[in-house]
RNA sequence: GCGGAUGUGGCGUAAUUGGUAGCCGCGCCAGACUUAGGAUCUGGUGCCGAGAGGCGUGGGGGUUCGAGUCCCUUCAUCCGCACCA
C-alpha cells in the first residue's frame, strides 16, 4: 500500500468537517489560548503559496497547545473592505460585495485544501453588516469621548459637559485643538451650535480642516503609511498636499501609552523600534520669544535649549500663522511669492528637493530672551508646518539644516558647544563644553540642557516638553467600499444616528465614481440622508478600520447585543500569539493597540494590549521569468544574445519556463500577440533571465498552493514550507527539495505499512519497544518540544526525518513509538497523523491526544565521548563513562594516553571543563 | 543621511547560545535491485593536497585556553524612516 495522500486527505477533511472538530467553545476546566493570523484581504488572485507560510506556523502551533490541554481558540475572517474590488466595480459596475463575495468563496476552498484547524463557526467579515454594525459602535463610543491628560485616560463626554456646565474650561485638563477659555455661565449661555462646535474640539473623533494626502488618480485621502515616496502604495498615483475637512482620530493622546506599552509586549525588537520611530518622541522645550517693537511671541520647541546662545536667526514654516502678520512692507510680496511658490509644490517635489535650500526674510526681528540678541525672522520650507510649533530657533553651529541655511543666505554661524570645526560642519553630537553661552559657559551639554530648562521655567520664558511625531489618524476615505459613518448633519455639524439603526448599511449606486462635483461615491444615493431629512456623512472609513478590533469579535462572533460579551472577553483575554507580516508595522498593529487601550478606558475590555507575542513571518517572494523582446522589431531573443540587441525584458508566465528553458509555443499561444514573433534560440532552446520580485498576479509569477497539492499533498506542502527555513526569514518560492519532504512522508509510511520490499518491519503489537528505539523516541519529542516552543519548525522537521531514519534502520515500529511520534507529527501533518492514529485503533481524533512526554532516563546517554584540544589545537577524543563528575573527569583526561604524550609527565597549567562536558588541556 | 536585519559548502539551511563548524534536505558522484526508470535502497560529498597535513563561517583587527557566536572596524545585500528642530 503505497502513501495515498489524496485519499488520505479528502477523507480527514470530511471527517473533521462532520465532526466539528476544530469547534471552540468557553471551557473553564482548561487554561486558554488565542492564536491569531493577521486575515486577509481576498484578491481576486486567490491564495499563493507565500499567504499559507504564517498560517501553516500558526496552526502548528495552535494544534501544539491542544495536545498540551490548552482550549485554544484559532479563527480566521476575511479583511474585506478594500480597494482593489472598489476599483473592480468602477471598471465593471459589479456590486463590490458580489465581487467580494466570490473571492472569499475561492480562498475558503483554498484554506480548506490547507487542513488548518479554524474554528469556522467564528468567521467574520469586515464588510458584513453583523460586523460592521460593531465598527460603527466603536466609532459611536470614540466621537462620544475625550482625554482627560489629568486622568490620563478617555472618557465619557457627558462628564466633560458637567465639567463645563460647573466650571467652564478653564481647569480642564484635556488632549484637544485650540478652543477659546470660557466659564460656566458662557457656557450655559451658548447655543447648542456653539456648544457642538466646542465639544467636537475635544472628542476622540473630530472633524478637523488639515493637510492631507490627496491622491487624485485614486479620488481619496490616504493615511501616512499609505504613501510612499510620494506615491500612493496602491496603484503608485501620485499625492499631492491638500487642506481638506476630515475626520481624525486623536491617536496621538495615546503616543506615550503606545509607547510605554511596548516593553510589556513581547513583539520582535526591529518592529518594535519601527514604532517608537513611528511615535518619535523627543524631549526638550517649548520656549517664546518676543518679536522686537511689537506685543507678540513666536513660541518654538527644540530638543537643544542649550544652544540657546547660539541662535542667530529663526525660521518659520510657510504656513505658520504668525507670517502674513509679522511680514514688514519692504519684504512683503517677496514673501507673499515664496509662500505662494511652496504650497504649490507637491509632497513629492519636496522630497525629490531636499537639498535645494530655499528662503525668505520676513523684516521682522524676535528678541533673543538670553542673550537679549535681535534675530532676524526667515520664512523656509525645510521647516514644517505639522511638526513642533511650526517654528525653529536656528543654531546653524550645531544642527545641520540650519548650518546649511546660514551657509546658502550668509547668516552668522555661533559656536557654544566646543569640539567641532564650524568651517566645515554643524557640530551636533551632545558632547562638548559650552561656550559663549552666559551662565551655562564651561557646562557639558548633557547637564547644561537640564540648566537651562529649568532656567527657561524660572523666567517663565516656556516650559519642558516632549513632542511627539506621530499625527492623529485620519479617518475619513471618499470611497464607496468602507464602513459608513453613523453620521448625520445639522446645521453643518456632525451627529450620531440613534444606536438602534445601526447597522448603518452603504446605500445603492448608479456608479461607485465621485460626483461631477467631486463629492465622494454616497453622494450619488438618492436616498442618504434620515427621516428627518437630514444630509448622511458621505465618506466611508478607512480599509484599517475593521482590523483594528476584529480580533476581540472572534471571541463572540455571533454576538447580536455587544461588540464581545463580557463574559467572552473575560475568558479569552488578549491574543497570546499573533502571527503576520512585518508591514503591517506602523499601520494596523498601532491602531489595533490605539483601539485596544481606548475601549479598555472606556470599560469596555480589561486588556490593555491585544496581542502578547507577536511573531513576523518572512514573505514568500516569486521567481520571475523574464524573455528578452528586441525593440521595434517582430523579435525575441535568447538571454545569451541579448546583449547584441536593444532589448526590452517581458514577463513569461513561470508556468511555460522549465530551468530557465521557455516552451515557444505554449508562449505564443499564451501571448497572442507575440504569435508572428521570431525566435532567436541558442542551439535550438530559449533561455529566460530570472529575478526575485513580490509575487504577484501581474508578473505571472503567482504559484498556487493547489497545484503543488494536487501534486505532492497538502501534508507535503505544509511541511515543505515549513522546511524552507526559519519562519521570519523572507526567500524565494522554489520547489528545490521538495521531493525530499515526500519522501520522508513516503518512508514514514512504509515504515508503518510492512511495504518494504524485502523486509518484513511490522509488527503492531505491544511488544515491549527496545532501549535503542525509546532513546530515539524521547529524544525526538524533547527536540520537537523545544523546537516548537522557540518557533523553529524547520528544525523540527530535520529531527522528525533523523528519527525515522534512526528507526528504519532499527526496523522497529513498536505501537508504544509510532502513536507518540504520530502526535508529534500531527501538527505538521495533520492528516498523515490522523491515519496513523486511527490505525492505531483510536476512533477519536488525534488533537485530543496529549502531547506525550519525554522520559529523562532515555534522554542521557551511558558514555559520552569528550572532545579534548590540547592549547586550542591537536584535538582527539576520549570516551568515558557519562556518570563521572568534574573531578572524575579531570582524572580520567589526565590519566589518558595522549596527554601523558604532551605533557611529558609535567602537569598542565590549566584543565577547563564546561557544562562537564569539554575539555580543553593547556600546557 | 538615520535606524534595523542579514551574510556559513554548488543550493536551502543547522550548530546544545563561547566548546569537535557544516546536522537535515536538495544537487552531484559511485554502487545495488531492475527490461527500464525522473521508483527504491546503500555508500560518498566544505576547499586544497596522492598523502601526511593545511585552509576554512563576507574582509581586516581584537578579547579568550578556545570565536560562526562577544568587541572594534570595513564591505555587500535587503527592509523601514526620511528636512521631526
Amino acid at each position: 500500500m503505497d502513501y495515498n495522500f489524496r485519499e488520505i486527505e479528502a477523507k480527514w477533511q470530511q471527517f473533521w468537517a462532520k465532526n466539528n472538530t476544530y469547534k471552540t467553545e468557553i471551557d473553564r476546566s482548561k487554561p486558554k489560548y488565542y492564536v491569531l493570523d493577521m486575515f486577509p484581504y481576498p484578491s481576486g488572485a486567490g491564495l499563493h503559496v507565500g499567504h499559507p507560510l504564517g498560517y501553516i506556523a500558526s496552526d502548528i502551533f495552535s494544534r501544539y497547545k491542544k495536545h498540551k490541554g490548552f482550549n485554544v481558540l484559532h479563527p480566521m475572517g476575511f479583511d474585506a473592505f478594500g480597494l482593489p474590488a472598489e476599483q473592480y466595480a468602477i471598471q465593471t459596475g459589479q456590486h463590490p460585495n458580489d465581487t467580494t463575495e466570490k473571492n472569499i468563496s475561492r480562498y475558503r476552498e483554498q484554506l480548506d485544501r490547507l487542513g488548518f484547524s479554524f474554528d469556522w463557526s467564528r468567521e467574520l467579515r469586515t464588510s458584513d453588516p453583523s460586523f460592521f454594525k460593531w465598527t460603527q459602535w466603536i466609532f459611536m463610543q470614540l466621537f462620544n469621548a475625550w482625554y482627560n491628560t489629568g486622568a490620563n485616560k478617555a472618557e465619557k463626554i457627558e462628564g466633560l459637559i458637567k465639567i463645563f456646565e460647573a466650571d467652564g474650561n478653564i481647569g480642564v485638563q484635556a488632549l484637544c485643538n485650540e478652543v477659546e477659555t470660557f466659564a460656566a455661565d458662557a457656557w450655559k449661555s451658548f447655543g447648542e451650535k456653539k456648544q457642538q462646535e466646542i465639544l467636537l474640539q475635544y472628542r476622540m473623533a473630530y472633524i478637523s480642516e488639515s493637510w492631507v494626502n490627496w491622491c487624485a488618480g485614486l479620488g481619496t485621502v490616504l493615511a501616512n503609511e499609505e504613501v510612499k515616496d510620494g506615491f500612493s502604495e496602491r496603484g503608485g498615483f501620485p499625492v499631492e498636499r491638500k487642506l481638506m475637512k476630515q475626520w481624525s482620530l486623536r491617536i496621538t493622546a495615546y503616543a506615550e501609552r503606545l509607547l510605554q506599552g511596548l516593553e510589556t509586549i513581547d513583539w520582535p525588537e526591529p518592529l518594535k523600534e519601527m514604532q517608537r520611530n513611528w511615535i518619535g518622541r523627543s524631549k526638550g522645550a517649548s520656549l517664546r520669544f518676543k518679536l522686537k517693537d511689537y506685543d507678540k511671541y513666536i513660541e518654538v520647541f527644540t530638543t537643544r535649549p542649550d544652544t540657546i546662545f547660539g541662535v542667530t536667526f529663526m525660521t518659520l514654516a510657510p504656513e505658520h500663522e504668525l507670517v502674513n502678520e509679522i511680514t514688514t512692507p519692504e519684504y512683503r510680496a517677496a514673501v507673499e511669492a515664496y509662500v505662494t511658490k511652496a504650497g504649490n509644490r507637491s509632497e513629492r517635489e519636496r522630497i525629490a528637493d531636499v537639498k535645494t535650500i530655499s528662503g525668505q526674510f520676513t523684516g521682522a526681528y524676535v528678541i533673543n530672551p538670553f542673550s537679549k540678541a535681535e534675530i532676524p525672522v526667515w520664512v523656509g520650507d525645510y521647516v514644517l508646518a505639522g511638526y513642533g510649533t511650526g517654528a525653529v530657533m536656528a543654531v546653524p553651529g550645531h544642527d545641520s539644516r540650519d548650518y546649511a541655511f546660514a551657509t546658502h543666505f550668509k547668516l552668522p554661524i555661533t559656536e557654544v558647544v566646543k569640539g567641532g570645526d564650524l568651517s566645515v560642519a554643524a557640530h551636533e553630537e551632545k558632547t562638548g563644553t559650552m561656550v559663549n553661552s552666559g551662565f551655562m559657559d564651561g557646562m557639558e551639554v548633557l547637564p547644561a540642557i537640564e540648566a537651562c530648562i529649568n532656567e527657561i521655567e524660572k523666567a517663565g520664558l516656556g516650559v519642558g516638553k516632549t513632542n511627539y511625531r506621530l499625527r492623529d489618524a485620519i479617518f475619513s476615505r471618499q470611497r464607496y467600499w468602507g464602513e459608513p459613518f453613523p453620521v448625520y448633519y445639522k446645521d453643518g455639524l456632525p451627529y450620531l444616528l440613534p444606536e438602534g439603526e445601526l447597522p448603518l448599511r452603504l446605500p445603492q449606486v448608479d456608479a461607485y465614481l465621485p460626483t461631477e462635483s467631486g463629492e465622494p461615491p454616497l453622494a450619488r444615493a438618492a436616498n442618504w440622508h434620515t427621516k428627518e431629512n437630514q444630509p448622511l456623512e458621505t465618506s466611508t472609513m478607512p480599509g484599517w478600520a475593521g482590523s483594528s478590533w476584529y480580533y476581540l469579535r472572534y471571541m463572540d462572533a455571533q454576538n447580536d447585543n455587544t461588540f464581545v460579551s463580557k463574559e467572552a472577553a473575560d475568558y479569552w483575554q488578549e491574543v497570546d500569539l499573533y502571527l503576520g507580516g512585518a508591514e503591517h508595522a506602523t499601520g494596523h498593529l498601532l491602531y489595533v493597540r490605539f483601539w485596544t487601550k481606548f475601549l479598555n478606558d472606556l470599560g469596555h475590555i480589561s486588556i490593555d494590549e491585544p496581542a502578547k507575542k507577536l511573531i513576523n513571518q518572512g514573505m514568500i517572494q516569486g521567481v520571475s521569468a523574464l524573455a528578452h523582446r528586441v525593440n521595434a522589431e517582430k523579435k525575441y531573443v535568447s538571454a545569451g544574445l541579448a546583449k547584441d540587441y536593444d532589448t526590452t525584458l517581458i514577463h513569461a508566465d513561470v508556468a511555460l519556463v522549465k530551468d530557465d528553458v521557455l516552451d515557444v509555443e505554449k508562449f505564443k499561444k499564451w501571448k497572442p500577440e507575440a504569435a508572428t514573433f521570431e525566435f532567436v534560440t541558442e542551439n535550438g532552446i530559449f533561455l529566460c533571465v530570472r529575478e526575485v520580485e513580490k509575487m504577484s498576479k501581474s508578473k505571472y509569477n503567482v504559484v498556487s498552493p493547489d497545484d503543488i497539492i494536487d501534486q505532492y499533498g497538502t501534508d507535503t506542502l505544509r511541511m515543505y514550507e515549513m522546511f524552507l527555513g526559519p519562519l521570519e526569514l523572507s526567500k524565494p518560492w522554489s520547489t528545490q527539495g521538495i521531493e525530499g519532504v515526500h519522501k520522508f512522508l513516503r518512508k514514514l509510511w512504509r515504515l508503518v505499512h510492512n511495504n518494504h520490499d524485502d523486509v518484513s518491519i511490522i509488527n503492531l503489537t505491544n511488544d515491549e519497544p527496545s532501549n535503542e528505539e525509546l532513546k530515539t523516541l524521547h529524544k525526538t519529542i524533547q527536540k520537537i518540544q523545544e523546537d516548537i516552543e522557540r518557533f523553529s519548525f524547520n528544525t523540527c522537521i530535520s529531527t522528525f526525518m533523523i528519527c525515522v531514519n534512526e528507526l528504519t534502520d532499527l526496523k522497529c515500529n513498536k505501537r508504544a513509538i509510532i502513536e507518540p511520534l504520530a502526535i508529534l507529527l500531527s501538527p505538521f501533518a495533520p492528516h498523515a497523523a490522523e491515519e496513523l492514529w486511527q490505525e492505531m485503533g483510536h476512533d477519536t481524533s488525534i488533537n485530543t491526544a496529549p502531547f506525550p512526554v519525554a522520559s529523562e532516563k532515555y534522554l542521557v546517554d551511558d558514555t559520552i565521548e569528550y572532545p579534548v584540544s590540547v592549547n586550542g589545537k591537536t584535538r582527539f577524543k576520549i570516551k568515558l563513562d557519562a556518570k563521572m563528575g568534574k573531578a572524575e573527569i579531570e582524572k580520567a583526561v589526565m590519566n589518558s594516553e595522549e596527554i601523558q604524550k604532551h605533557t611529558n609527565g609535567n602537569s598542565p597549567k590549566k584543565i577547563i571543563v564546561v557544562h562537564g562536558r569539554i575539555v580543553n588541556i593547556v600546557i
